[in-house]
DNA sequence: AAAGCCAACGAATTAAATTCGCTGGCCTTT
DNA sequence: AAAGGCCAGCGAATTTAATTCGTTGGCTTT
C-alpha cells in the first residue's frame, strides 16, 4: 500500500481557509470544518510537516510603502550555453527588486516581475544591476499602468 | 502640522520581519527591535490599521496540490470602448484560476497569471471562461517551463 | 469475531497575545 | 528657563489561544 498522503475534503477546506487568511483561531477553523480543536490541529500540523502549506506571510501594500511602481521584464539571453542560464537565475534570485521569474515558452526566455519606488529608481535597477548582467542579450519593459488583481490564493 | 503617519526604521523592521513570515511571536519580533513587548505590539496594531499590512495568508505549495501549470496569459481587447473594460475586469476577479492580472504599456492590454491542473485543465478554461469574454480580441497564452522566483516580499 | 489502527475527542497545560496604568524624556508654551 | 502636556515605551496582570496527551469508538484486516 502507498503511503497514507492524499488529502480529503477537509483538508481542501483548511487549506482554502488559511490561503486567504491565515490569522483566523483554531476554533474558528475548526468550527467551519465541523471537528473538535485538536482533530483540527492535528491536519494543520500534518499540511504544514507534508508541505503543503509553505509557509505564512504578512502581505504588505506596496502603494503605501512608496513603491507604487511595477514593471513587467522580458530577457532574452544568449543563447550559446546553458551554463548562462543558471548564472542568470543566481543573481535574480538575489535581487529584492524582482518578486517573481519565470522562464516561459515563446520569443523571450525569462518573465520578470520588478517593484520600484518610481521611474527613476527602476532606471537604475535597470542599468545598474539588471542589463549588466552577463549574457543578456535583450530586455523590455512594460510598465503596469492597473493592478487589476493579485492574489496567492490557489483554485481549490 | 501633517498628521503623524511616517513610519520609522523599527516600523521598517517589523514590516520586514512580518512579510517574510508573519508565525514569529511577538516576543521574537520585540527581540529582533530591541523593544518590549507592548510597544512592539502597539506597533503592529498600528501597521495594521493603518493599511501597511493588507492581511496574513498562508502560502501553499501548487506542485503539491496537483496545479503544475502556470500560463501567462496575454489578453488585447477591442478597443472602442472604454467599458468593455471594467465587464473585463469585473469577470477576471471572480476567477480563481487567475492569480493576476494587470494593464500593461505595450501592444496587448492585459497580463494574467492563470493556474490550472493541466494542458487540458487550462484549455478547458481558456475556451469556456476567457475566449468567451465580450470584445476580447486576441489572447496569447505562454506557459511557464519553470519558476525561478516567487515571493510575496517587497523591497524595503 | 477479534485485534489492531486511526482519527477524533476533551481536559489539562503551556505559551502567546492583549490590556492597562505607570514612567520618563522631549517638545511646546509662556 | 521652568512648567505642563504629550508620546513612546515599559512590566505586570489578564485573557485568549495553542499545544499536549491519554482515552474512546468506529473501520479494516485477517
Amino acid at each position: 500500500m502507498a503511503i497514507k498522503s492524499a488529502l480529503d475534503a477537509l483538508d481542501i477546506k483548511i487549506l482554502k481557509i488559511l490561503q486567504n487568511n491565515s490569522q483566523h483561531t483554531l476554533k474558528d477553523i475548526a468550527e467551519q470544518v465541523n471537528l473538535s480543536l485538536s482533530p483540527t490541529h492535528d491536519r494543520i500540523k500534518r499540511l504544514e510537516m507534508d508541505g503543503y502549506i509553505k509557509g505564512y506571510v504578512g502581505i504588505l501594500n506596496r502603494k503605501k510603502l512608496n513603491l507604487g511602481l511595477m514593471v513587467h521584464c522580458q530577457v532574452t539571453l544568449e543563447k550559446q550555453n546553458r551554463s548562462n542560464f543558471s548564472e542568470f537565475e543566481k543573481s535574480i534570485k538575489e535581487f529584492p527588486e524582482v518578486i517573481s521569474c519565470h522562464l516561459v515558452s515563446g520569443n523571450f526566455d525569462y518573465y520578470l516581475n520588478v517593484i520600484s519606488e518610481d521611474v527613476e529608481s527602476y532606471n537604475r535597477f535597470y542599468q545598474e544591476k539588471l542589463a549588466v548582467l552577463p549574457s543578456v542579450a535583450h530586455i523590455s519593459s512594460l510598465f503596469v499602468m492597473d493592478e487589476i488583481k493579485t492574489t496567492t490564493s490557489l483554485p481549490l
